[in-house]
This record gives structure tokens, C-alpha cells and sequence, in this order.
DNA sequence: CTCTATTATGCTCATTACGAGAATAAGGAA
DNA sequence: TTCCTTATTCTCGTAATGAGCATAATAGAG
């Protein structure tokens, strides 16, 4: 590509599998990082779009994965355009402007081959509070509820404190307000906003610093998970939101599964990305009964009790239903 | 800004507000069509970003809309960013790649005073097969059956045909399969790619008819609905499906009401977004037992009968529930 | 003033979905 | 065999949904 634009558009693949009950998010060694010690920080795979070369945006960001990882990616779906420019990195580009257009991928555990210094990250080590499978991680909600809190008596006005207070409670599900799993991005924007992050504080301070250490009185206030480069984990924020709100309604989920599977199986790959538990029971109802999936006559007997039935994703139902997912319990909308 | 850039990118707004049981779409009048008789094409406002001044993107969008509308947005949302090269407009950025990034916002109908060449434009006179509120629209629903049928049988294999005849069954509602009214984006493109809109043909020979007519032989076969310049119907195919879908979780359509309304508006809004009627009495249950709206105790007596209590939008219900919705019926879906 | 057209609002009822869990089946391992 | 583990089938109470009947309250016609 040319050099002599002030604009760039950079392309970012937020490539998920299941692997062993948890998501994962495969990375590549992050630049920006150069004078910190400890492991090097993750980023996504990403590479500018060259506007002459790539026929279409989901083109190049295959182009790009490929070679950073090489994956040949199968199902491709676009997140959201970020550009803010008071969010974008320093330094990198010069004074150029950048967009980056984030992507969500799906591949199979199986086809998790990947080369270079790419590598799985679990999902979760980025976004801790996000997996209440085993209820909510008790250190995490504590220490996370009382800075929050603490952001939230520091508002200025009292008409910001009680805004930021709602936030808070709708966004953690506190104060009697319940939880909603689909709101990854504004939980993780919320905490950026309080200072929370990692990246809210080398933001604003790599071009000083150049890494991505913050003062120790900033360190200790800190919420656990690991930081990503630039603005990557806000766009795997938005991966995960996403993901977590579209098995809903498709069937994406089969994406990330074997051609056969158990119902457990199923279930789990549904529990990892929605961050709880199901009733396994009822949820053996939706996904049959629904209509969802058909039985193959086979069994699989490596479940450690009575064999399961394989089962495969039932074409079918795409005709029969117009939203054909696997849904999760405890949402209660009498508006649907 | 500077025009040695050799990537541009355009912001779109589809701003839409409901007045007379109509969605209304803002358009300017577009270019493209110097040689044209007839009424002017239409467009979106849109204008390129500029990378230098535009802090966000969204802040660049208010700016280009102001300045072509004189309309100050409320509610903003980005859909889509569109970068494909073979459906980018030939010519008029000469070489220069572009990308569109498609906003959807929101107006009351109080506030839609407009100035310059920007007008109201019923959303349905861009898309007639999507407005179901008086059954399917009979002429057009055959003709464009016969359309698409044509288009399946002209597959070059058998894959193919049977591969299209599920895509036309799914989007269309054919062969027993549900109509599905959140699928707008899909539709669109179907009968994009089957040379059944304007679009179709204007994408490729634009450059060198410089103008939008067509060949008769063509132009007959062309399904009734307005063609809008560039990829801007598209734009629109998307926000109107992103907007059905989220009338459905989250309440966005009192962005589109006044502060004070009675349930019947608020029915008549949600039934000309979705294009479906629905059923008055469990409307009411789901509005009102669902906790969305609140009663002023307050009458409306200009309904032509018995006078209507005023409801507002009742903002507790964001704590309560995560998915305040005002939801479609019939939709079915045993994977909630 | 009464009658009628029109819209609002309240209520019923059958059907279906959901949440929770009991009960039973079918493997492997001790 | 007995126990442990997972799979699978059912039941049951509760809540949401779809359809429609019945009643209430206004304006306007006569």
C-alpha cells in the first residue's frame, strides 16, 4: 500500500474457538510493549487494508490472518468501526488517522492449528468478571464492587453520581438489577471510564512512557485481567457481547462444534461463551424439541456414564423458524 | 481535508423518524444523475470524514447532517461499514478507495424541520415488499415471486438452484417457511443480486452511461421501489432491519415518541417500523404489565371515541429487566 | 336526548413455553 | 454385584402468548 495517505483502516480479526469449557481468542505478540519485562502483551491479528489490493474489506482481513496466523478463516461477520481518535495509538503511524474495523471469526477446535508466534488465549483471562459459570467469582465482584463505587462517589455532581450509579447497577447487575451477559462492551467501557483497565492509563500515557507500566498508586487499583494492545480488548469486548447475543437467535454455535456432537458437548460450547450455567435437562428440550438438532443413531461412549447420542445441526430448522438459536434461560422478557 | 489521501471515508446517516403510520427516511437529493429527466434521485446525507478535524466519527457524522438537514441528532448508532470495490460509485472520488460507515439515528417527529433540498421520504417507497400491515402486498408479492423464481432456475447446477431456492424461501417467507421481518438487509441484497433492482445494473454502468436508466428490456423486469444513489438503499436495508431488531430489547422506540403518548401511538409506531400489525389488547398487556410505560393519569380526547390515558416511557424498567423490549408477536421461538 | 360509530380498556380461556427437579437408563470401575 | 457417572424421559407448577368477548367513555348525527 501506499505511504502517503493520512488515513489508515485497520482490519482486526477476533478469531474464537472452544477448547476444554472455555472460549478462547487467538492472539499475536502485541508492539508497544518494547522496554516493559514480563510476557509480552497480546494483541489481535491485524494489518492495515490496503486500498488498491483488497477487493473487500473481509478479503484483506483473511489475507492478514492468514499470514499472521495462518488460519484460513470460515465463518467472518463485521463488529463495529472504531475511530475515535482520542483512543487510537500514538506514535505508530505517524499523524495518520486510524479506523479500526474489528471482526468476529468462528473456527472448530479442530482446525486450531496455528503457526508463528500466534497462540489461544482464554477469553476469559481478559475479561474475568464475564464468566459466572461458578457464580460470581467472589474476589473479583468484591473488589470490583467497591472500586466501582468509589468511581461512583466520585462524581462531581449529584446528578452524575446517580447516573453513574445506574450504569453501575445495570452494567453489574447490582442493587436488585440483574445480570445481562450481552452487555461485555458496556462493562468494559464503564471500567476503562473509571481507570480500572490497564489501558485506561497507558492510553494516554504511551507516548510518554512508551510501555504500558502505570504508577503504582494507579497499579493497585487495578482490576484483574490481562491488558491487550491499542484498543484490542474493546473490540474483543464487543466480539464476546455479540457472540453471547446472536446464539439467541442463529446458529452460530455449530460453527465452533464437529460435525457430531453430544448435547453435552453443545451445552458446554453454549455455557463457555455465555458465561453460565444451564439446565441441562431443559436445555436438551430447546435444542430437540426445537427442532434444532437430529439424533444420528450413534452413540459416543467417552462421556464417564451411560453413552450419549451424536447428534448434528438440523438444516431444517433455518426454514421452519425465523430465529433458530440456542437460547438462554433467566432472561424473562415479556417482551419478545 | 486533504485530498492526497488515496482512502476516503464516507459517513451515511439514516435518520428516521414515524409521523402518519409511516417510517420516514431523510434523503437529500443525490448526484448521479446530471443526464437524467424525472424527479431526482435521492441519497442519504452522508460526507467524507475528515481525519484531521473529526475527533470521533460520530461527532463528523452530526456535523455533515447539520449541515445538509439542519437537523441535530439525538439518538446515534452505527450499523455497517461497506467497503466492497465492486459496489462503490465509479468516478466521482476518482481513484480513491471508499468505504461508507452507515449511521442509523433517530428523530421525533416534532423535531423534523429540515432545511435545504432535505426531505421526509416514506421508508416503504424505497422497500414496498416489507410493509405486511394490510397482508402481503398481493401485485407485488407476485411479481416478485415470478422475479425470483425466474432467478432460481436460471442457477447453473442443480447445487446452485437448490442452494437459491432456500435463500428465496427464507427471506421471502415461501414454501411454508415464517416471513421473517428482521431479515430487510438479506432481502435486499437477494433481489440485488438477482438484477432485480435498479441498483443492480446503474453499479456496473454508471461509468459509462453516467446516467440511472437502464435497458427497457431490463427495466421491466425491475421490482416496484425506489433506487436511492450509490449503496445508499443498502445502507437503509440495514437500519431498518437493525431497528426491527431492536425494537424487539431494547426501547428505542420512544426515541421516536413524544414524551407523552398514548398506547395507541406507541402501536402505531412499532407497527409501521415492523411493518406488521399487531393485536391491541395483548399489545397493552405487554407494554403496561411489562412494565415499559407508566400512566400520567392523564387523557388524550382526540381519538375519535372514548378518551386514551398519556403513558410515558417508564425508565425504572431499565434496572429491572435486561431486555426492555416492546416485541413482536408471532415470532415463536422455543430458543428464547 | 338518544342512538350510533369509534376507540379504550378490562377480562377470560386455551395453549404453549419455562424453570426446577424427580425418576429411570446405561455405561465403566471397584 | 454395587457404586458412580452421565444420559434421557417425564411431571408439574408458573408464567407468557394468542385470540377474542365484553364493557366503558367519548363525539357526532338525528
Amino acid at each position: 500500500m501506499t505511504l502517503d495517505s493520512d488515513l489508515v483502516v485497520g482490519l482486526n480479526a477476533v478469531i474464537v474457538a472452544v477448547t476444554d469449557n472455555r472460549p478462547r481468542i487467538l492472539t499475536v505478540r502485541g508492539s508497544g510493549d518494547s522496554t516493559s519485562i514480563g510476557p509480552a502483551i497480546k494483541a489481535l491479528p491485524f494489518g492495515p487494508l490496503d486500498p488498491r489490493g483488497d477487493k473487500t474489506l473481509e478479503l484483506g482481513l483473511r489475507h492478514w490472518v492468514r499470514q499472521q496466523t495462518g488460519i484460513e478463516l470460515g465463518y467472518v461477520e463485521q463488529l463495529y468501526t472504531f475511530g475515535d481518535r482520542d483512543r487510537e495509538p500514538h506514535g505508530e503511524w505517524g499523524a495518520r488517522r486510524v479506523l479500526s474495523i474489528g471482526y468476529l471469526a468462528l473456527v472448530r477446535e479442530a482446525d486450531a492449528r496455528v503457526t508463528g508466534d500466534a497462540g489461544w488465549e482464554d477469553a476469559y483471562a481478559f475479561f474475568p468478571w464475564e464468566d459466572l459459570r461458578s457464580g460470581k467469582p467472589s474476589l473479583i465482584d468484591r473488589k470490583l464492587t467497591l472500586a466501582l463505587q468509589d468511581w461512583v462517589a466520585s462524581g462531581a455532581e449529584s446528578s452524575e453520581r446517580s447516573s453513574r450509579q445506574e450504569r453501575v447497577d445495570i452494567c453489574f447487575g447490582l442493587h436488585g438489577t440483574p445480570w445481562d451477559g450481552y452487555r461485555v462492551l458496556e462493562r468494559y467501557e464503564l471500567l476503562y471510564e473509571a481507570g480500572l483497565v490497564r489501558e485506561s492509563w497507558f492510553d494516554h500515557d504511551l507516548a510518554a512512557h512508551g510501555n504500558l507500566d502505570v504508577a503504582p498508586s494507579v497499579e493497585h487499583r487495578l482490576i484483574p485481567g490481562l491488558a491487550m494492545s491499542l484498543d484490542h480488548r474493546r473490540i474483543v469486548a464487543t466480539a464476546l457481547g455479540r457472540l453471547r447475543g446472536k446464539i439467541r437467535f442463529r446458529p452460530v454455535v455449530f460453527e465452533l462444534l464437529p460435525d457430531e456432537f453430544t448435547l453435552l458437548q453443545l451445552q458446554q460450547v453454549v455455557e463457555a461463551l455465555a458465561g453460565v450455567e444451564l439446565h441441562k435437562q431443559n436445555f436438551r428440550r430447546l435444542v430437540d424439541r426445537g427442532g434444532l438438532v437430529e439424533g444420528r443413531g450413534k452413540l459416543h461412549f467417552q462421556t464417564g456414564g451411560r453413552p450419549a447420542e451424536l447428534f448434528r445441526f438440523r438444516h431444517g430448522v433455518l426454514r421452519e423458524r425465523p430465529t433458530p438459536g440456542v437460547g438462554l434461560p433467566g432472561l424473562k422478557r415479556p417482551g419478545l
